[in-house]
Order: C-alpha cells, then sequence, then structure tokens
DNA sequence: CTAGGGTTAG
C-alpha cells in the first residue's frame, strides 16, 4: 500500500522521457502496473513526454481508457499535426468511450485540415445529437473554421446565426473565412456589421483579417479607414497589424504611405523589411529597394527567402549585375539557393542582366526544378538571343517529363521562328496539336508567325483557316504574316474581310501588324489612311510604336519634314525607336541636319551606343562637314566606345 | 486538455 503512494508520487514529478522508462520498469518490476490509477496516469506522461508512436503503443494497451486520456492523445497528435491519425484513433476510440466536447474540438480540427467534409458534417451532427453545442463557443468556432476551410461558407454562416451573441472570436472565425475563401466583400460586410450594428470592438487578430481582405480587394480606401481605426483605438499597433497594412500599401503601390508607416513602426521584424522592398522593387524605386535591402542587413536583420526574392527582383528592374551576384552571394551563405523561388529569381535576375551564362549555372545547380524555373529558363535564353539553347531546353522539358504549357509553347514557337526553321515548326506544329493547344489563340497566332517567318506562307494560311474561332489575336497574326513576305494588298484585304465577315474589333496590335505591312510593302497612303482609322474610327491611342512606323513610312519615301512635324505632334511619349526610325532615313535620304536632331535625340536613351556615333559622322562626312565628323570621332575615342559588329544568318 | 491570426514569392 506504501508502495503504490510512492510511486504515484514519482509519477507525479517525472518530467522527462528517460525517468519516466526508468520508472516504468520499477512499477513493472513492483506489478503495480496493473493498478488503474497509476496505469492511467503512466499513460498520460507517454503521452505527454515520449515519441508519439510509443504514446500511441502505450494508449492502445490501455484497456480502458477514460475520456481525458483519449482527449490528450488526440491534442498530442493535432499538435504535430498527424490530422490523418487523429481521425483514425477517434474512430478507434468511439466505441469505449463517449466523446465530449473537447474530442469534437480536436477531431473537428483534423477534418478542416485534411478537407475531410463529410467526417466533419458527421460530427457537428453527433454534436446537436449529444449535447447542447449551441452554448459553446469553442466548438462554435471549431465548425466555423471547418466549414470555411471546406469552402462551405452557407453552412458556416448557418453555424454563427445559431449563437444569439456570438464573441469577438466567433466573429472574427466568421470574418477570416470569407477572407481566406476569396469573399473579401463579404468579409468587410460581416465585419462592419460586426461593429457597427452589435457594437462589438475588433482586437488585433480581427483587423490583421480585415486588412488582409482590404489588400485582396486592393481596396485603398476601406484599408486606409481601417488604419485610421487603429490609430484611433491604440497608440502603438501590434507588429502583425501593421505587417498587414504594410502589406496593403505594397500592393496597392502606395509607396508613401508604405514608406510613412515604416518609418513611424518601432518593431520591425523580416516581413516588415521584405514588405517595404518589394514595394519599392515593384513601383519603379529600385535603388531604394537595394539600399533597404543593404540597411536591413547592416542592422542584423536576418534575410529570408523573401526578402532576398524582392531584392533581386530590384537587381532585376535596374538591370544591376553586381548588385544581384552581391545578393547571390548572401544568398547563398544563408543557404537560401536551396529554395526554388529564389534559385528562379536568380534566374531572372542573370537573363535581364544579359548573363545568361550565371543563369544557366544556377540552374544546374538546382536539385529540384518545377515548370516555372523551367520557364524561366527558356524565356531567358529567348530573351538573350540563345535560340538553339531554348529549343534544347524545351527537350529536355519534355524529357524530364514537365509538361508544357501554353505559355511555354509560345517562347519555344518563338525561339524557332528566330531559328527559321521549318521542319522544326512542323514539329511543334505536331505537338501544338497533341498537347491540345490548338484552342489557345496566342499558340495558334505564335504558330502562324512561326511559319510565315520560316518562309512559309502557305503553311501559316492553313493553320490561319483551319482555326474556327479566329479572335483578334489571329487575324492579326495574320497579318503580321502577311507583312513579312511584303503582300501588304493581301494584308489589307484580310482586315477588310475580318471587318465585313467576323465581329472582331480590330486593337493596337491589330493596327501595329498592319502598319507594319504597309511600311514593309511602301503603301505610304494606305498606311496614313489606317493610322488615321485606328484613331479616329476606332478611338485606340495610337503608341509610340505606331508612330515610328508612320515615321518610317514617311521617311523611306523622303518625305523627312512631313516626319518631322509627325514627331512634333506626337502626344504620347516619342520612344526611342521612333528616333531610330527617322534617323535611319535621313541616313538613306542623306539629310545630316534631321539627322543630327534625330541622333542627338536617339543619344539620350543610349549615351553609349556607338553605332549612332559612327552613323552620324558618316552623314557629316558625305555632307563634307569633316570638323564635325572629327569631333564625334574623337568623342568616341574618348568615351571608349565600341561598335558592337553586326551579323546575320541564314539558314536553308 | 478548449477557439480566431501576421507577411513576403516565380
Amino acid at each position: 500500500m506504501r508502495s503504490r503512494e510512492i510511486v504515484l508520487k514519482l509519477v507525479g514529478v517525472c518530467t522527462t522521457a528517460k525517468l519516466l522508462t526508468q520508472l516504468h520498469s520499477l512499477i513493472i518490476r513492483t506489478g503495480l502496473n496493473h493498478d488503474i490509477q497509476i496505469a492511467a496516469k503512466l499513460t498520460e506522461l507517454y503521452i505527454e513526454l515520449l515519441p508519439v508512436q510509443t504514446a500511441r503503443k502505450v494508449f492502445d494497451e490501455i484497456p480502458q481508457p477514460s475520456g481525458y486520456t483519449c482527449n490528450r492523445i488526440l491534442q498530442r497528435f493535432c499538435g504535430i499535426k498527424r490530422y490523418g491519425e487523429v481521425l483514425s484513433l477517434f474512430s478507434s476510440m468511439f466505441s469505449f468511450e463517449k466523446p465530449d466536447h473537447f474530442t469534437l474540438l480536436f477531431v473537428l480540427k483534423a477534418c478542416s485540415a485534411l478537407n475531410a467534409l463529410n467526417f466533419g458534417r458527421l460530427i457537428h451532427g453527433f454534436g446537436i445529437k449529444h449535447g447542447n453545442i449551441h452554448s459553446n463557443m469553442f466548438l462554435g468556432s471549431a465548425l466555423i473554421e471547418f466549414y470555411s476551410k471546406c469552402g462551405d461558407m452557407d453552412d458556416a454562416l448557418r453555424v454563427f446565426e445559431e449563437y444569439t451573441k456570438p464573441d469577438l472570436v466567433l466573429w472574427t472565425t466568421l470574418v477570416t473565412g470569407y477572407e481566406q475563401s476569396f469573399k473579401p466583400d463579404e468579409a468587410l460586410a460581416v465585419f462592419t456589421g460586426m461593429m457597427m450594428t452589435h457594437g462589438v470592438s475588433p482586437d488585433p487578430v480581427t483587423l490583421v483579417t480585415v486588412v488582409s481582405a482590404c489588400t485582396q480587394l486592393l481596396n485603398l480606401k476601406a484599408g486606409k479607414s481601417v488604419h485610421g481605426l487603429v490609430i484611433r483605438m491604440n497608440n502603438e499597433s501590434p507588429l502583425p497589424v501593421s505587417n498587414a497594412l504594410l502589406n496593403l500599401y505594397a500592393k496597392t503601390g502606395s509607396i508613401e504611405y508604405a514608406g510613412n508607416l515604416f518609418r513611424m513602426m518601432e518593431e520591425k521584424d523580416v516581413i516588415s523589411w521584405s514588405c517595404i522592398i518589394s514595394c519599392c522593387a515593384h513601383n519603379g524605386a529600385t535603388d531604394r529597394a537595394i539600399s533597404l535591402f543593404d540597411e536591413m542587413i547592416h542592422k542584423g536583420v536576418e534575410p529570408n527567402s523573401v526578402s532576398v526574392i524582392s531584392a533581386l527582383q530590384a537587381s532585376e528592374a535596374c538591370c544591376n549585375l553586381e548588385k544581384g551576384r552581391q545578393i547571390h552571394e548572401l544568398a547563398f551563405q544563408k543557404g537560401l539557393e536551396l529554395d526554388i523561388l529564389v534559385s528562379t529569381a536568380l534566374i531572372d535576375m542573370y537573363m535581364s542582366c544579359c548573363s545568361p551564362k550565371e543563369a544557366i549555372m544556377v540552374f544546374d545547380r538546382m536539385l529540384n526544378k518545377d515548370d516555372v524555373s523551367w520557364f524561366s529558363l527558356l524565356c531567358g535564353c529567348v530573351q538573350n538571343g540563345m535560340f538553339y539553347k531554348s529549343m534544347q531546353i524545351f527537350c529536355d522539358m519534355m524529357a524530364s517529363d514537365i509538361q508544357p504549357d501554353a505559355t511555354v509553347m509560345v517562347k519555344t514557337l518563338v525561339a524557332c521562328s528566330e531559328l527559321g526553321i521549318i521542319q522544326l515548326t512542323s514539329c511543334l506544329h505536331g505537338y501544338v496539336i497533341r498537347g491540345g493547344f490548338t484552342s489557345n489563340s496566342f499558340v495558334g497566332a505564335s504558330l502562324i508567325e512561326c511559319y510565315a517567318k520560316c518562309g512559309s506562307l502557305e503553311e501559316a494560311d492553313k493553320v490561319f483557316e483551319g482555326l474556327t474561332d479566329k479572335d483578334v489575336v489571329i487575324w492579326s497574326s495574320m497579318f503580321a504574316s502577311y507583312g513579312i513576305h511584303g503582300q501588304a494588298r493581301e494584308s489589307v484585304n484580310l482586315f477588310h474581310r475580318m471587318v465585313t465577315d467576323s465581329t472582331v474589333r480590330p486593337n493596337k496590335v491589330t493596327f501595329l501588324s498592319i502598319l507594319a505591312a504597309c511600311s514593309h510593302a511602301g503603301l505610304v497612303e494606305e498606311g496614313i489612311e489606317f493610322f488615321n482609322m485606328m484613331l479616329y474610327k476606332y478611338q485606340l491611342m495610337p503608341e509610340s510604336k505606331h508612330y515610328a512606323i508612320i515615321v518610317d513610312l514617311l521617311g523611306r519615301t523622303g518625305e523627312l519634314d512631313k516626319a518631322m512635324c509627325f514627331i512634333n505632334q506626337m502626344q504620347s511619349q516619342v520612344g526611342a525607336h521612333v528616333w531610330g526610325a527617322l534617323f535611319g532615313a535621313c541616313r538613306i535620304h542623306q539629310n545630316a541636319e534631321i539627322g543630327e536632331a534625330a541622333a542627338r535625340n536617339l543619344l539620350q536613351f543610349d549615351p553609349d551606343h556607338a553605332g549612332y556615333y559612327i552613323l552620324l559622322s558618316n552623314m557629316y562626312a558625305v555632307d563634307g562637314k569633316w570638323d564635325d565628323a572629327a569631333e564625334l570621332r574623337s568623342a568616341i575615342k574618348e568615351k571608349q566606345l565600341k561598335k558592337i559588329t553586326g551579323h546575320s544568318v541564314v539558314r536553308l
């Protein structure tokens, strides 16, 4: 009798697994393991202290576990997210122990995680039948969360409405449910109802969810009023709330608000830094994004993959290869390079900074690649003019059993059209059909243009006529195809066929194709006619590229003054290719005066482009302006510019 | 033994 009490006391103070095993063997030797009370205590300890599998074994050996013990083991499994085992355990204990509301709580949690809608409904029904669940807020929120996670907001709302006096947690669970189910409007409506008609004040948890809802809606105005509420409620808002607000400002591109809030925040973590860096990186403040990243590192904040990705995107946007490399080094040291998202951001950065070699090295080092990393690699190679490599990557993708999607097909077709190998195009055409891409108009358009660029207008036309559902993209690609072959008349005729035979409305790209076709064939009048049609009949604002074509068109026939006038009356910003077109025309027609103006404008876009200097100096030379020519030549030397040698390839 | 939550990413 005495030893029993001692054992019980010992069990009470046992805190480690090691002590427990020693104690257990002692208990077995004394035969006290048959004592129900001691066995129960032991089990509880096992459940708490031992690896779950052992705990489970111990539990299974108990002939009559109490409800409390059952709940403890369920709780343990819930804690380590082994939800499948929670459900199977529950099913096995159902025969001997009546579940109480604690049991149901754990099981519902498992059902939510596993999306086990039917199982959860069963639990819900059981709860209704065997107890007054509507007096228990804990069960209520578990049920609301369960239905929300299973995507059944109607039932979630029904549960909520059973409560006559829902507390803040219950309200918040409902708001969160709507927000997580991508119904931010409803989330905000419930929130306003809670505050206005029921007079319940939110706490930080509620506020975070509400701000997330505003972010989903990109509703800056609503978000700002929540911010106002936060300020009125509390002088110093908790970090999660500030971070949520920061994210709202970042996502809505409100760089000013984000900056102000960030500066005001007393406490900051990686998330805060990541938000502000990503905000700057995506809204044109790339240098600031980079300096913020440096500041973060300097302050000893440990970077995570997200902050590294944002900093890489900033380097990418401002083509800062050196900075990109530095961040790469840092990511490598921190072991973040293993993250697929980081590697992919690195590939994008190197590709955009014209260093495909380094991008490929990153790719080759990746342990597991997903379809996005493959796509980044493919895209980058096309961007960098490595068309053979792009085709090779496409083949490697297929060999690695990666299913190409429509965007991959488009990029591959672009690479193929640059290579100009028609047999390859036929192969890809076959794949387009087998892969079921025929209904995708972007793939269709790329295929048409690919055939055209490989020299086969017939094949392009065959594809075009074979498509039953021609949208504006498909039509435009065919106009462009005729244009490539100098058949502007056919292009124009086809345009009229589109307008009369279909309901398709031309867009800016359509006019780009038509104008290019006219320019290519020297159809000056028609080109200007189309330009006016675009402007007046279809009310489409021409962009710099459209102007460039018209300038090119006028330039070809030597109407340089007219072209200059045209540029002067442009509404939109004059892009580099507009000046390029004018400059090219001036070279052909030997107009050094306008040519100089064009070249000076061009150099503003690309100050180090040796080609412009040389062509301009040639123009001076032909005009006999030797001094000007010499001056320019020495400027080139001074800047140490080298002309990049041009080359072209023809494949038969 | 009990409930609702943060953020960034191709």
